[in-house]
DNA sequence: GCCTATGTTGCCGG
DNA sequence: TCCGGCAACATAGG
């Protein structure tokens, strides 16, 4: 469920669980998810009020009323939903907020971390220090200042010092709303190419978002979701744009899907 | 058993 | 040095 818009769904769902909050019961069930804290270094956390929550690419921030700060990550299956038990399946770590329910940090592979960082130690924290610009503020310029010619833009993109947010599925998505093949290299694009893909990226992100949230009060996102990309995990149909068929292609390590006749 | 998976990091070879 | 490719992490589902 990681990319930028999944990551601010769930920061705008917490605004609403969770902030000017506390948990009143805490429940650490593997402690595999916590990087560089101790269980009880977190429940103390967690039976604080939330100030603020705020995200910075795909890292979720928790700013606690003594101004530590909770850094999520959750990797490719960490989620947090709102349950009334604290334990469903896949939970490593769940605490209950009276006016919500139990929050529940759930991680199927656990690669996900949950860190315990201090107010000088979040300002230096080095996963923000290198992070690109927001999709929302990049320009051309920025990235033709950290774009190399010789470099495939999916490697590029997917890089989070280039630009903050952008995943596997965004690539895909992005690239066909551009029209650029998946292998194309940044020294390929035209001037066109860049003011377009600088225009979409943030309207791709919004309407993720958007179609996301939904007016369901509870954040529940598994079985059952339709599709709602265009081309991402729509091989062998029809592009929507021109009808040529959906292929796929590993570029960079992972799959983009992408219409062989109008992309390119 | 096979393959896949919305992420990140580190190693290898060109 | 920069780049692409790939294994690793850990786990489940098809
Ligand atoms: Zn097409």
């Amino acid at each position: 469920m990681p990319e930028l818009a999944e990551v601010e769904v769930v920061r705008r769902n917490l605004v609403r669980w969770w902030l000017d909050s506390s948990a009143t019961d805490v429940r650490i069930l593997d402690e595999r998810v916590l990087s560089d804290t101790t269980p009880s270094a977190i429940e103390a956390a967690l039976r604080q009020d939330v100030k603020e929550l705020s995200r910075r690419g795909k890292y979720l921030f928790a700013h606690l009323a003594d101004d530590t700060v909770i850094v999520f990550h959750f990797r490719m299956t960490g989620k947090l939903v709102l349950a009334g038990v604290p334990e469903p399946k896949y939970a490593r770590l769940s605490w209950l907020v009276d006016k919500s329910g139990w929050i529940v940090f759930k991680d199927q592979r656990c690669l996900g971390e949950v860190r315990l960082l201090g107010k000088e130690e979040f300002k230096e924290y080095e996963p923000l220090q290198k992070m690109g610009p927001e999709p929302e503020d990049i320009t051309v310029e920025d990235l033709n200042s950290t774009c190399s010619k010789r470099r495939m833009l999916k490697s590029a993109l997917l890089d989070q010092s280039v630009v903050a947010g952008v995943g596997n599925i965004a690539i895909s998505e992005l690239f066909w709303r551009v029209k650029l093949a998946p292998k194309v290299r940044c020294g390929e694009l035209s001037d066109e190419d860049w003011e377009s893909l600088v225009q979409e990226m943030p309207l791709y992100f919004d309407e993720v978002i958007e179609k996301s949230m939904g007016d369901e009060i509870f954040y529940q996102n598994e079985a059952g979701m339709e599709n709602i990309f265009r081309v991402y995990g729509h091989a062998g149909e029809s592009c929507p744009r021109c009808g040529g068929e959906i292929e796929k292609m590993k570029v960079a390590g992972r799959v983009s899907y992408y219409c062989g006749s109008c992309q390119g």
